[in-house]
DNA sequence: AAAACGGGGGC
DNA sequence: GCCCCAGTTTT
């Protein structure tokens, strides 16, 4: 795929894949751009299904608004919370910490730099950028597994790991465009551009695909 | 570079 | 029963 199809191909995806069955952190940020309900969101969702870290967010969310509400709560109440979601104890742990750093440091809020989210505890590439685009606003390009997937098999990169398909994206995609990537391309590779077995028979963008795997 | 964390859902 | 899931941290 060359470059100059970017654009029409993320228009194509765009009506394949509407707002309401996009990814639970999407929907989130639709519902509210409150950017520590993303950033929890965000860390609760990690190698965690969708429709689950949803349900989890949900009951969450009504006992805990802000990082005040957040350190009232021992490390076992956060777990017994968020309990279905997978690394419960790894997630409590660092939300609690997380909490008393925003508290301490940040003066309660969530801060608005790559640099100083990918300091908090749980908090790699792609929850910190996720937390910039969908609670900030700010431009930024989430490459998760399946974003770092898709552009290569459409070998509109070549590309080892994750940070060296963002900074890759970053300079080949249109700044507009970037907010769309992060949930059309996970939309995408979660019901047609399947990991194994592609459903290419099904794709709407088949003609633009480079076809390198 | 590889292992470990982990419950839930699909097959 | 076995395998996978919008990753991150530790060895």
């Amino acid at each position: 795929m060359k470059r100059e199809d970017v654009p029409k191909v993320l228009e194509i995806l765009k009506r394949e894949f509407p707002k309401w069955n996009a990814p639970v952190v999407h929907m989130i940020a639709q519902h509210d751009k409150d950017p520590f309900r993303v950033l929890v969101c965000a860390l609760l969702s990690t190698r965690t299904k969708d429709e689950l870290t949803w349900r989890v967010c949900k009951r969450f969310f009504e006992k805990v608004k802000s990082p005040e509400d957040l350190i009232k709560l021992s490390e076992k109440e956060i777990e017994e919370l968020i309990y279905p979601v997978g690394f419960y104890r790894v997630k409590a742990k660092q939300l609690k910490e997380i909490g008393k750093i925003l508290i301490e440091k940040y003066g309660g809020k969530v801060p608005d730099t790559l640099e100083e989210l990918l300091k908090l505890p749980g908090v790699g590439r792609k929850v910190a950028n996720l937390v910039l685009s969908k609670g900030f606003n700010k431009p930024a390009i989430v490459v998760d597994v399946h974003v770092h997937r898709i552009v290569n098999r459409w070998c509109l990169v070549k590309t080892k790991t994750p940070e060296e398909t963002e900074r890759k994206l970053m300079e080949i995609v249109p700044k507009e465009l970037w907010s769309d990537i992060n949930y059309l391309l996970v939309a995408f590779g979660q019901t047609i551009c399947l990991p194994r077995k592609p459903k290419c028979e099904e794709c709407p963008v088949e003609k633009y695909c480079g076809k390198c795997l």
